[in-house]
DNA sequence: TGCTACTGTAACATATAAATTACATAATTC
DNA sequence: GAATTATGTAATTTATATGTTACAGTAGCA
């Protein structure tokens, strides 16, 4: 589940606690998301994207054949 | 959950059960997701994008205001 | 009328997202 | 070198997405 979350937290400047905070969930989720080891649901990535000014596409947009690994 | 999924599903001329096979769900599934019952997975989300041919902003990005209801 | 296709939804079971707690490591800063 | 910060990850628990089965209602069509 390759996501581009990681990136724009750094952009933002913030630490995954801090995003994890921001968005209300936990850090470990936060990292096992950026890992691309969970599935999020679309409330945790609508979320995300509010946090760090992001749309759906530019955060979890992969196509199909890249998505898996 | 406001989406757009009914609207583009209609407009492939797909029924629910139709749609449900061709992302691998169930009918019953699908229904709650239209209806804006269920908070689905980011996997299922790009499964139905890539089933209508529309991207992950088209069919679920609403302005967080009117995302509840 | 009756039949079929499409949809909504309820009850229960299963799979898994996410929380919680905890431990480990690397990179700092003192 | 000790203390702190940021991150990865494992085990367990909890919440919920999804499947399964089933029933009801509407609409169209013979």
């Amino acid at each position: 589940m390759k996501n581009y979350v990681k990136i724009a937290r750094i952009q933002r400047e913030l630490t995954q606690q801090q995003l994890a905070e921001k968005v209300g969930i936990t850090r470990q989720t936060v990292s096992l998301i950026e890992k691309g080891k969970y599935n999020p649901t679309l409330k945790l990535c609508l979320s995300i994207c509010d946090v760090v000014n992001k749309s759906l596409d530019e955060l979890f947009w992969v196509e199909k054949e890249e998505r898996m690994e």
